[in-house]
DNA sequence: GTACTTGTTGAACG
DNA sequence: TCGTTCAACAAGTA
């Protein structure tokens, strides 16, 4: 499942690869994920790429005037090919399933070097959206603070947790209206970090636990982004790299096993539809 | 066959 | 109006 280390990564190595190259083809193969009419496709043919960008979990890739905004959800995954190397980055996938395109893609981008970049997703989901600046500049406007942004400071963390004060703390996390890019594996490790139950009320933090949350966020998210996120894919890079977090998670995906810092167990419930996991004795 | 998984949207509720 | 909760979307995996 994306969320902000995992997008960060197929961004930066996305714009490492694409910069400077041209679009020269789109192949939709689904109406659903792909949201461009055909004469936004043909409008954009033939722009170079100037730049990769994220902001929350969507990736935008600016062609100048207009951008193509990408969202993977949950099951969303991009695989760049060309002679030099494959990379891949969102939903792992099956060895079994690394032939390109597959029953899977949903759009393909070419480019003036031949190289592609395929679109996959599962459960379709995820979406492509073209957006002029000025869309784009709105849309951004909506989200909140980006955690790893200068204007993530320990007062907007306060006055977030100040408006949502009845709502559990986990809640308030993942709500992208205040906090941008936190999803539900990245808000569980935080409040781990920070040893904080999930489900108290985001009003009941003491000062000193909200210190604590608050730089716990960046340094969890710093540290998966330089492991290459968590939900990453078989494919490796020319460079042979294929990082994975899930060897760093404390409390995601253990429920039952024991915790990595004392003797006790990872527990699990559900809050908000959400899978919460928590270790009773080291979160108070 | 059934439960389970989740990011975002939008409807419903109080 | 506002905050909050919940269903819906989708389909593979256990």
């Amino acid at each position: 499942m994306p969320e902000l280390p995992e997008v960060e990564t197929i961004v930066r190595d996305l714009e490492h690869r694409l910069k400077n190259k041209k679009l020269t083809g789109i192949k939709s193969l689904d109406k659903k994920v792909f949201r461009l009419t055909a004469a936004e496709a043909k409008k954009i043919i033939g722009q170079p790429v100037r730049s990769v960008e994220r902001r929350a979990k969507m990736i935008i890739i600016n062609l100048g005037r207009d951008n193509l905004l990408i969202h993977l959800k949950m099951t969303g995954q991009l695989v760049y090919k060309s002679k030099a190397a494959i990379i891949a980055g969102g939903h792992p996938i099956k060895l079994e399933r690394q032939d390109l395109p597959n029953k899977f893609t949903r759009v393909i981008f070419k480019f003036s070097d031949q190289s592609a970049l395929y679109f996959n997703d599962v459960r379709r989901f995820a979406w492509v959206k073209l957006a002029s600046a000025a869309e784009l500049a709105s849309l951004k406007g909506k989200l909140g603070a980006e955690p790893l942004g200068s204007d993530f400071t320990l007062d907007y963390l306060k006055k977030v947790l100040a408006r949502k004060r009845k709502t559990t703390i986990k809640q308030a996390l993942i709500d992208q209206k205040f906090i941008s890019g936190i999803g539900n594996i990245y808000a569980d490790e935080s409040l781990f970090a920070a040893r904080i139950k999930p489900m108290r009320r985001a009003g009941s933090l003491e000062p000193n636990e909200v210190k604590k949350l608050w730089q716990a966020i960046p340094k969890i998210l710093r540290l998966a982004i330089k492991h290459r996120g968590t939900s990453f894919s078989d494919y490796v890079d020319a460079r042979g790299q294929a990082g994975n977090f899930i060897k760093y998670l404390k409390v995601y995906g253990r429920a039952g096993q024991p915790c990595q810092g004392c003797a006790g167990l990872v527990k699990k419930i559900k809050l908000g539809g959400r899978g919460t996991h928590w270790c009773d004795e080291c979160q108070k």
